[in-house]
DNA sequence: GGAAAATAATTTGCGCGCAAACTAAATTAA
DNA sequence: TTAATTTAGTTTGCGCGCAAATTATTTTCC
């Protein structure tokens, strides 16, 4: 029987991500990008050229998500959307030369932040792989099962 | 080296949360809350009568996200919001008698949802034991360490 | 070939999450 | 005691995150 916030999963799971992206910002602030921006131009450092869809599958995020994000990141410069000649409802995404610069400076961002924790590279490892393992089992049953 | 985005900790961290809220919605649709009024009502059942900032320092939500979230509990009727006779800057936050009402039904939903993963009730003790350790570090040291 | 269904992306609406600016009350210090 | 500082809470502005509705294109099926 729970009663303090603290002993259930999902609020320190939630906090914990809170915590992170705040502590995100004023790393990602001189790249001037935020979290979101940053993984989609992860993403894209490692599979350029893509659709949205691809992008969306990639990053799990909502292609009305997305979409603002993407054009945000083109007014930036750092990205093209142009409409695919094969099939015209789909957009190709790329790189502009100054996007993929970015890639030099920004990889290294999450080691940089994480070793401001105290954990170490064994918890953070285990981190990752429950997480992972969470998301893949949430996603699974979401939608059909009851 | 990572170079996929589910290599990175963060990304598999934010990916998860993001997935454990849209399994949570449908659930907590039946009471009419989203989950971070669920987190409040959480504190609330256990820490009834409070200030804003003791709220926000359990819930470890912004003053500026909270003052939004209560006033549309206090309009759905769960909790009420009087002046403080003591220190008139102060709020006092009480639960109504049908805001606790909802404490009956809302109590186990974490436990629910997450049966819905296939998660061991050991990884998932881990879990909360790995995200709690985390926000303590990045709380502990943002502000002040560069 | 043409109607119906499926797919890709955008738009709309709402509720966060939070930094920054602001208001008002209480505390401290001169 | 009153001016300066601190504290509690609200407001504003911006960028998500996502469900639902919409638009436009392609595929399917007759």
């Amino acid at each position: 029987m729970s009663n303090k916030l603290s002993d259930n999963v999902c609020f320190t799971l939630y906090s914990a991500t809170n915590a992170l992206i705040r502590a995100f910002r004023p790393i990602l602030e001189a790249y001037d990008l935020t979290y979101p921006q940053y993984i989609v131009m992860h993403s894209l450092w490692y599979n350029n050229q893509v659709s949205l869809k691809a992008l969306s599958h990639d990053t799990h995020l909502d292609s009305g998500t997305l979409t603002p994000i993407v054009k945000r990141l083109e007014s930036k410069g750092l990205l093209t959307r142009q409409v695919s000649s094969e099939d015209e409802r789909k957009k190709v995404i790329s790189l502009t030369e100054q996007g993929m610069q970015l890639k030099v400076d920004a990889e290294e961002l999450t080691a940089k932040l994480m070793a401001r924790s105290n954990m170490s590279l064994e918890r953070i490892e285990l981190l990752r792989e429950l997480t992972l393992e969470l998301h893949t089992d949430l996603t699974k049953t979401d939608l059909t099962k009851s």
